[in-house]
DNA sequence: CGGTGACTTGACAGGATTCAACAGAAGTGG
DNA sequence: CCACTTCTGTTGAATCCTGTCAAGTCACCG
């Protein structure tokens, strides 16, 4: 119980809260642990509460009729998802699926409301993750729009460079199926651009390992200035 | 200023404040007005508060390199806008243009955030319109990433319909070639779905108006259970 | 009346999905 | 430990939706 409190002392979301709070926070916390493939939560499931992860990852993804998925969030050590239907709807708007053995905090909807009304620092620091959630989704929204998929996978491997340190040398943290469906399209699509920017001399990919091997051309992709040869 | 006040206490984001915030909330707002076609901000701008808008209205749009535009979001009356950066960035992540001559009011960043850690209510409702706007573009997102575009028309036009009081006979309130921009297409498309949902006898178009003749096979298109045919 | 903007239609090209087949890796169970 | 199944990833061919280019109509306006 100790470690929990700490735990929950160094979420982002928790983060200035005085310790009364946090203390609080924690009793009306209940954990609850998910297998690897299993849903957390369905589109349009009725929300009493919202989670945070303490290990391992949760995708929150859209379903097509046929199938088909959009990944909208990779969730993961101490991120929270499903905080939307808390303050508006009473639905969830999309499914969680535990992408590995997770661990998760449950809080319960009524008794959070009760202790943001109290602390407005807490009320502020979820504001700001609705508004980065919202940017992020903007992010998306203009790639899916106004970018093609060259152009989205680019930018998603010079985001994970700059996320790793800039390193050249970077390993996929997803697999390849599940980075189609974070995309937008689908495996053979993403196969294939992967063939065509090692054609060009713009990548080495080697299973999960790529290395950037020219960083210019890849921005270029990524902004769209430049399209990728066919053959 | 009387008319002000109380426009002010009638803005859904503000419903519910004591009149002293009220008070307080006319003291640091200022007024504008934007001709037609005018920017109001671009994507990156630094950004020092948020607006209401007071009378026409206001798009907000990404915009490609090349020129194209996605429509995020269209604000008319009592409706607030660029509120995102308040509470994370610095920047708006979208650009705003009214397109018909707008009043609006201005909140400045420092003096609402102040307001904001007084009042739980406020923060309460900034909560739930980030939700909700959170849930729309999941919407925006699905639709792009999950069905074709006489599907979103279809559900476009739905839409409308049930906000009009389920009248089968509507009329746009945008043109279509915004509509095209909303929907993430192109005009020449917009055109030639409407035309093929003529043929199949879903709808009747006449300039900005619109009949639903058979909506049992407009929620099929929405839906996208059964597409649409070429000729 | 010339001009601009909104809308429509046709021909065309191209990117992306679909369908299909297959290789390799990983995990299961006898 | 090996056979078997499953999952992941790759590649090819065909198809199709949608965007691009171009031309032309109609309405509105200075």
């Amino acid at each position: 119980m100790k470690n929990l409190v700490s735990f929950i002392g160094n979420v982002p979301l928790f983060k200035g809260l005085p310790d009364a709070q946090l203390e609080r926070l924690t009793h009306i916390a209940t954990s609850k642990t998910i297998k690897r493939g299993k849903i957390v939560f369905s589109e349009g499931a009725e929300a009493n509460g919202f989670y945070v992860v303490v290990r391992g990852r949760v995708k929150i993804y859209k379903l097509s009729p046929e199938g088909k998925e959009q990944v909208l969030h990779i969730v993961g050590f101490s991120e929270p998802f499903g905080e939307v239907p808390v303050f508006s709807g009473g639905r969830f708007p999309a499914n969680a699926q535990a992408i590995e053995e997770a661990l998760l905090m449950f809080f319960p909807r009524s008794a959070f409301v009760e202790l943001i009304q109290n602390d407005s620092s807490l009320a502020l620091n979820m504001l700001a993750l609705l508004s980065k959630r919202l940017m992020q989704f903007t992010g998306i929204i203009e790639g899916l729009s106004l970018k093609d998929v060259p152009s989205r996978l680019a930018s998603y491997l010079l985001d994970l460079s700059s996320r790793g340190g800039e390193s050249s040398s970077l390993e996929l943290d997803i697999s390849k199926s599940l980075l189609a469906d974070v995309l937008g399209t689908i495996p053979e699509t993403v196969s294939r651009i992967f063939a065509r920017m090692m054609a060009e001399g713009m990548v080495d990919v080697e299973g999960r390992r790529i290395v950037l091997l020219n960083r210019k051309k890849l921005k270029e992709v990524a902004s769209g200035t430049v399209g990728l040869q066919l053959k």
